[in-house]
DNA sequence: AGGGCCCCCATTTTT
DNA sequence: TGGGGGCCCT
């Protein structure tokens, strides 16, 4: 591969679009008639629509990429293409997502079609990219090259202290409500300034709220900080407030490509069209004269704007409630005229009973450009129903199927259980353990936002920016140095009389004003920091070793007393907090290996920008178990989805919500496009939710995929009519899988789906499968059991042993059951008695 | 300053 | 039902 691609061209030759103009599109398939193309072989094995996004040169184009529809895979040839044609350098070339994970697929996805020669591309996500982009021109506007970055809890306890402050709560202003609405009002490139004037001021509330969001922002300002929020609008502000930066970036980057569009919101929005607008200024600039030219881009005379790429499926779309705004992709074509769209509609994952299912369910939405997912790869098997009793009956379901399809050679990484909430993950848990079933919850684990990680990085970013309050704040008794909110407050007063940062007051304990005790707890937490800061960040100019991070990291938490502290607790979490800790620092080492001139900032940008569910497909030989949002990009060959009822999808939060239901709908959505083989839709006759146990009814959306499709193993009806209700309603007809759905309509017996029932049923009696699992997990001891011993079990009944595997507390029994058939169980926590 | 108790509340989440 | 936050008491 690599040698096939054209060498780079050379930094000194001149900087030409080699292929012709490139406002002329060259269309389509493979280069007609005029030889070869030096980007044949990327085309290979794309169909005409994948080829023509690949191809296509143009101001503005848009790929409406359906679920499995091999966008991935287009985007990277089409960059590829970019270089491998010489129409562009690496350095000219903006690639934006939404998550590291993607973004780090990409480049290495790239990096396979052409090698070395991608390097030097931006591909990162907007905010990696506004990072970037704002340490380089802090400087312009009040801020320092070294400012940190909030992330939300860092901004709630900021947000939290002005609340209280401004007493704020006495208006109805909680903390997280505030922080919502300023999180919204910046998603819109408002500001506290704007907002005042549109806002009804003489509601004292309002006033209220303004002062808080301005004081906010001063607070940033003053901490040298942005939150998330801010990396884009103030990199927006940037732009608009000094169009000589912003021309910088124009030029720089020809050639924009953003994926999943559909999830941007306005102010990432604004970003793409200020980068994609024309350059303002005439010729040699005096930005670039003034040493500030960091770029080796050549500065040809007012280039043509950018050509902007953008990908999406506004099918997709299920972040609404978080900004991103469906407009964006929907009025691309309004936004950008004369703009190619291709449309993407072969499927390359799903059998065609799951396209089928897909199309139908998302067909109810209205006011959506239609699109149909089709594939060859031919039916394949039916999508399979099911209703339990409780939601333990229906893990019951779920934990069996997952058996027998890993009998039948199916690996457990290959199969994934959706929810919509993640409370729901308890049950499916709790049967999953006695089951034995392997498991990995994905996008729960939140290492960055546990207390003791927070503590260590505010270390660190103490040193990094000083400037920083919060950070100070936050470890100034931690660990406990008898240093309370009475001594916070007269620091940060001395700090203000003397014009001096909060951080430089640590310096003249003596002269604070506090007692003798106090003042040695913070002389000694003021050597711990300046020693680590010459480590980190040497005064004496030279640069930090590459392992300097993780040595001042460590000598912080010992100096500081923070393991001593933690190991003299004889708190039990203790012992895992230090753990934690310790994986810090190896975090800190890997980064020294990978980064080999990272610095302490680079440390704490990529921790702050970096979440930890950016290794999300660690589940090796587990089964997948995540919410719906989480499984957006995903796929698996078994997928089951569950709690397929009414006010979990669609949730019934969202009915109140404008363009709620439909967010759900498409929810529902991407859950399904997410199977490869098999599909299952799993519901619950009741649930038990805050402690009490309501009535489940079937989700809309059930009813909306056409019966042929659908093949219950226990459909509602029959698990009603062995209760001995509604069997006939239930019974009685079937609702086309029709038209003209989508009302808000209130769902009643009318609405519960029909079900061919199928004699397979796994179910026995209701007894059987009552709610039956105890809160508490039971424990056997070291029961012993062996091949051929008879057993009890409290759900399944008599069975026989066929084989004991696994050791110790993992010991697990393979028993065939008289009724129940064949389970694995837990040995240790299985209900079962030895006969 | 810290521990314990009680009350309230309760989608989805990346950066 | 369960977790988190706030308040009160020691």
């Amino acid at each position: 591969m690599t040698d096939a691609s054209a060498p780079a061209p050379r930094a000194a030759s001149a900087p030409v679009l080699v292929v012709g103009d490139d406002r002329a599109p060259r269309t389509g398939g493979a280069a007609p008639g005029s030889g070869p193309r030096p980007d044949d072989d990327l085309l290979e094995g794309l169909n005409p629509q994948q080829r023509e996004a690949v191809t296509y040169r143009g101001p503005a184009l848009l790929i409406v990429a359906g679920a499995g529809s091999g966008k991935t895979s287009v985007l990277t040839r089409r960059v590829a293409s970019l270089l491998r044609t010489r129409e562009a350098w690496p350095s000219q070339i903006l690639a934006i997502t939404f998550t590291n994970k993607a973004a780090g697929e990409m480049r290495e996805r790239v990096g396979q079609l052409i090698g070395e020669s991608a390097r030097g591309m931006w591909i990162s996500t907007f905010h990696s990219a506004c990072v970037r982009i704002l340490r380089r021109e802090a400087a312009q506007f009040g801020f320092t090259t070294s400012f940190t970055i909030y992330d939300s809890g860092d901004s709630r306890a900021l947000i939290k202290r002005l609340v209280k402050e401004h007493e704020a709560d006495a208006y109805g202003l909680t903390p997280a409500a505030t922080q919502g609405r300023i999180s919204k009002l910046k998603n819109e490139l408002a500001d506290a300034e704007s907002y005042a004037r549109s806002a009804n001021m003489s509601d004292p509330a309002e006033r209220v709220f303004v002062e808080v969001f301005s004081a906010y922002q001063r607070e940033l300002q003053r901490a040298n900080a942005f939150d998330f929020d801010d990396l884009i609008g103030q990199t927006v502000f940037l732009f608009r407030a000094f169009p000589h930066v912003a021309d910088v970036y124009r030029r720089r980057f020809r050639h924009i490509m953003v994926d999943e569009y559909q999830d941007t919101n306005h102010a990432q929005y604004a970003l793409i069209h200020e980068l994609t607008r024309p350059v303002s200024s005439g010729g040699g600039d005096e930005y670039a004269d003034s040493g500030m030219m960091i770029f080796d881009a050549p500065a040809a005379d007012a280039p043509e704007p950018a050509s902007l790429t953008v990908v999406g499926d506004s099918d997709q779309s299920i972040y609404a409630f978080r900004g991103a705004d469906i407009r964006n992709i929907a009025e691309f074509e309004k936004d950008y005229p004369g703009a190619k769209v291709v449309l993407l509609e072969q499927n390359y994952r799903s059998t065609q009973n799951i396209l089928s299912a897909a199309n139908a369910v998302i067909s109810h939405n209205f006011d959506r450009k239609d699109k149909k997912l089709w594939t060859d790869v031919g039916a394949g098997e039916p999508i399979v129903g099911f209703t339990g009793y409780s939601q333990h009956d229906e893990a019951q379901f779920i934990a069996d199927e997952i058996e027998t399809l890993h009998r039948a050679g199916v690996d457990y990484n290959q199969i994934a259980v959706f929810y919509r909430t993640n409370s729901q993950s308890r049950a499916l848990e709790e049967i999953f353990i006695r089951a034995a079933v392997p498991y990995k919850i994905m996008g729960g684990t939140k290492f960055y936002e546990r207390a003791e990680i927070k503590d260590a990085l505010a270390y660190l970013v103490a040193i990094a920016n000083p400037a920083d309050e919060m950070a100070l704040r936050r470890i100034i008794n931690r660990p406990r140095r008898g240093i309370g909110d009475v001594t916070i407050e007269t620091i940060a007063r001395y700090a203000q009389s003397e014009q001096i940062t909060f951080r430089d007051a640590l310096a003249n304990a003596s002269a604070i004003g506090v007692g003798p005790k106090i003042q040695q707890a913070i002389s000694r937490l003021d050597a711990v920091l300046a020693e680590a800061a010459e480590i980190m960040l040497p005064a004496s100019g030279e640069l930090a070793p590459p392992t300097a991070v993780a040595e001042g990291l460590q000598l912080l938490l010992n100096k500081s007393g923070y393991y001593d502290a933690l190991r003299a607790s004889k708190d039990p979490q203790d012992e895992a907090r230090v753990e934690n800790l310790d994986e810090l620092v190896a975090v800190t080492r890997e980064f020294a290996r990978n980064n080999p001139e990272g610095t302490l900032l680079d440390f704490l940008t990529e921790v702050a920008l970096v979440s930890d569910a950016d290794d999300l497909e660690d589940a090796s030989g587990s089964v997948s178990l995540m919410t719906l949002h989480t499984a957006k990009g995903l796929e698996y060959d078994a997928v089951f989805l569950t709690g397929v009822e009414e006010d979990l999808i669609p949730h019934r939060i969202s009915a109140g919500e404008p363009g709620g239901p439909q967010e759900e709908r498409r929810l529902f959505y991407v859950g399904i496009t997410r199977a490869r083989k098999r599909l299952y839709l799993s519901l619950a006759m009741t649930r038990a939710q805050f402690g009490e146990v309501t009535v489940a009814m079937p989700s809309r959306f059930l009813q909306e995929i056409p019966s042929d499709l659908l093949e219950w193993r226990q459909s509602p009806g029959d698990v009603n009519s062995r209760r001995g209700t509604q069997s006939r309603a239930l019974n009685a007809r079937r609702p086309g899988g029709g038209s003209g759905f989508g009302t808000g309509k209130r769902y009643g017996d009318d609405l519960v789906p029909l079900a061919k029932r199928s004699p397979s049923g796994s179910g026995g009696s209701i007894d059987k499968f009552a709610n039956r699992i105890p809160a508490k997990v039971r424990d056997n001891g070291d029961l012993e059991l062996a091949q051929g011993d008879r057993i009890r079990h409290d759900d399944f009944g008599e069975g026989r042993v066929d084989a004991v595997t696994g050791e110790g507390a993992k010991r697990v029994a393979h028993v065939r059951f008289d009724g129940a058939g064949m389970k694995k169980l837990l040995i240790k926590i299985a209900p079962i008695t030895k006969l």
